[in-house]
Parts: structure tokens; sequence; C-alpha cells
DNA sequence: CCATAAGTTCGATGATTGTCAAACTTTGAT
DNA sequence: ATCAAAGTTTGACAATCATCGAACTTATGG
């Protein structure tokens, strides 16, 4: 029964306020094609998810590099349930700075492009895009 | 009086097909604040511009790349008038493709943001933002 | 108390990138 | 023909960044 100690840090990594999130910032976290992931994955997901349970082509170092940058940019937020870290996208509160970004990029990321008249079948590709 | 010679090369540089526009390379080129300015410039302008009219922080040799990473990204469509090269905005086609996502960006960058109840006033400033 | 699980921190490394100056090319005007 | 204007090309250089492995921290379970 772990009773929430109020003695030391609470093991809550700093979060910019709504205000401070830039553009420059959300876009340098975006660039990077395992960031866009991780935020994709969060933002077709129901509720949080923790760090391990992405599925992400790095190591776990790397990965809590890119868990870093983007709550530093402002576009998830994180707190700890036990040894596990949570991760929640910021959806609502970006939406707010940069209205329709984060959805047209998860658009864009998704893959449901007008493939047209190509020969390639736009089959049901169970990737999670982005 | 320029006659159009059928010989030789047209002065005209490679552009990728729209479908062949991709968001990591897109964002990759608006990730620069040079080249996001540039776009936000082309996109309030009314017409097309010729790279010296452009009001850039950098070098000349310095604009010429980023105006590569613009068009090899197939934000921007160039062609040469005289000793000008002009540049256009794809701005229809990266909507087929990216549907919201050009606007979403412009209007993350024009400082339009709600301020809030902070203590700077949002005044006219006449940046052209981005 | 000891072991395990989940992440983090700390260098180190290799690749990419934005920047500039100098030399070059192409076009238009004198 | 000569000259100037507008960009481009080509190195070179400094800075940034994604990646990994190894050691470390914190919490949970026997």
């Amino acid at each position: 029964m772990a009773v929430a100690r109020s003695s030391g840090q609470e093991r809550v990594p700093p979060h910019p306020d709504v205000q401070a999130i830039t553009l420059q910032k959300v876009l340098e976290a975006l660039v990077d094609p395992v960031r866009r992931s991780i935020v994709c994955q969060l933002y077709a997901a129901s509720g949080d998810i923790n760090c391990g349970a992405f599925d992400l082509p790095v190591e776990k170092s790397t990965a809590t590099h890119h868990f870093r940058v983007l709550r530093e940019a402002g576009l998830i937020r994180q707190y700890y349930v036990g040894t596990s870290r949570m991760n929640a996208l910021r959806h609502a509160e970006i939406d707010t700075v940069f209205p329709g970004l984060l959805g047209a990029l998860v658009t864009a990321g998704d893959g449901s492009r007008p493939a047209g008249p190509g020969p390639a079948a736009p089959g049901p590709d169970t990737q999670t895009g982005l």
C-alpha cells in the first residue's frame, strides 16, 4: 500500500506551461519519425500509455530521450505510476495554441493519402501511421 | 528580345511530383525558421516572388540552399524569368496530399496566438510571422 | 534483504545541417 | 564586347542530434 510521501521530489518532471509552447519546439519534436510515432500512438489510444508499452524501433535509453523532447516541447504530459512512467498527449491544450495542427499532422501521417489511380492497392494496412 | 531557345537545358530545376511529397520531407523543410519565413511570405503574397525580394536574415548562398530544400520537399515551384528565379507556393497541391496542414502551420506561426490575460499587449505587429 | 523491473543519466560516436566566403554562370543592358 | 545583376556551386567549419551501452535510481515482490 503505497502512501504518497510528501517529502523529497514528487518525481514529476518539469512541463512547460501552455502559453510557453512554441511552434519551433513543436516542429523540432515532430520532425523525428520515432517521436511522431509516439504522438500518433497516443493520439489513437483511448487513454494514457506507459513508456514500455510503445512499439518503438530504438533502445530504452533512446526512447527516454525522445519522451523528454516531446515533454519539453509541451506535446505530452508525464507522471509516475509505480515504476512505470505514464504518457498523455496534451491534445486539448495544443489545440488552443495551434488550432488544427495536431490533427492535420496525424492525418497527414496516417497513410490515408489519396493513392490515386496508382498500381499499388491501398490495402488494409494496420500500421499506426504518422 | 529573348526568344525561348529549345536547345540546351530549360533551366528548370527538378521538382517532385505531387504524390512523391512526403510528410517527413515537408517537416524537415519547415522545421527551419528561415524556410518557414519563406513559406509564410509566399502564403501571404498575392503572386510569385523572386528570390531576391524575400526578407531573409542570411546570405545569398544560404538562401539558395533553403530554396532548394523547399523545392525538393515539394513545397515550392521555381522557374526563371530573365536572371531572376521566381518562387511559387504549391499550395493547392499540398492541400490535396496533406489537407489543412499548410494552413494550420501558417496560422500557428503568424503570432495570432491567444495571448490570454498576460501583461504583454498583442499590439499590431507587422511581422510576417510563422 | 535480495532480486527484478522500469526508466534515467552519462559519456561517446557518427551523421546531418545551417552558415559563410569565394569562384562561377547566365542573362540583360550599355 | 564589356559590365553589372541575380543566383548557383563548391568546399569548409561549427553546431546539433539521434543512437547506443553501461552504470545508476527507484519501486515492487518474495
